[in-house]
DNA sequence: GCCATTACTTACAAATTTGTATGTATCCCA
DNA sequence: TGGGATACATACAAATTTGTAAGTAATGGC
């Protein structure tokens, strides 16, 4: 989530993941909080604060590295007001909402494959 | 991938991320080299070695893990067969073939976007 | 006895991600 | 003049993930 060497073994392997299409997905959706983040704004428009107010248990900084990551992808959108103090606000994007058709079902997987395989 | 402290903030908080189906799911596909994997053994059965030359570009170490985590969340069927030297084979499993039609649709989305919105 | 093969395991270091704490700019209001 | 509110940015440490190199057990063949 930060700045990286160009040229570790880890980020040149990471360039042949970003030819796949899926694994370019996944990496779009996979960071830590992003998930939650699409969900919170699912039909709504959303400044600052109050992601951040929903979000207590995460750290500020968290929160707006994914939301400059997913604005940066083309999922979220951000919008300043130039006023004193400060306003942006947050909603998703086209492309961001095609997603959840998509998502639907796998979360539709993941209950299925959860109960049937209890790791406890 | 290697064992985890049991109560930093870190793993406290990936706790409540369980609780969603979508991450849940999020996190059994989403390891490094996990889709790849899934990939490859889609419609065959691969001993390890064989995986291991496919995947020249993956650490041997790296691949162990995957495998074992996807074998741990039900994904991939693995069988030992106890010859010398040993043979073991690779396979995916039912829950994981369910998931192709899911997994293409990310896909295709990601193939979308990834047109729209070129980072050069 | 010695070597090759297979499927790992282990130790340790390097890279990356996340958390914690503190600081910044702006302008309005008392 | 001194806060207060907002939306961050920055420095540094802690946690986690990945890479690299070397080792292991069992057995068949030479």
């Amino acid at each position: 989530m930060a700045t990286r060497k160009v040229n570790s073994t880890y980020t040149r392997n990471e360039q042949s993941l970003f030819e796949c299409d899926l694994s370019y997905a996944i990496n779009k959706i996979g960071g830590r909080w992003k998930l939650q983040i699409l969900s919170m704004l699912e039909n709504r428009t959303l400044r600052f604060t109050a992601l951040k107010k929903e979000f207590a248990f995460m750290s500020e900084r968290m929160l707006t590295l994914q939301l400059r990551a997913l604005e940066q992808d083309g999922l979220v959108k951000r919008t300043v007001y130039a006023e004193v103090p400060p306003r942006v606000e947050y909603e998703l994007t086209n492309t961001a909402m095609e997603l959840w058709p998509i998502l639907n079902q796998l979360s539709q997987w993941g209950s299925k494959q959860r109960s049937s395989h209890r790791e406890l």
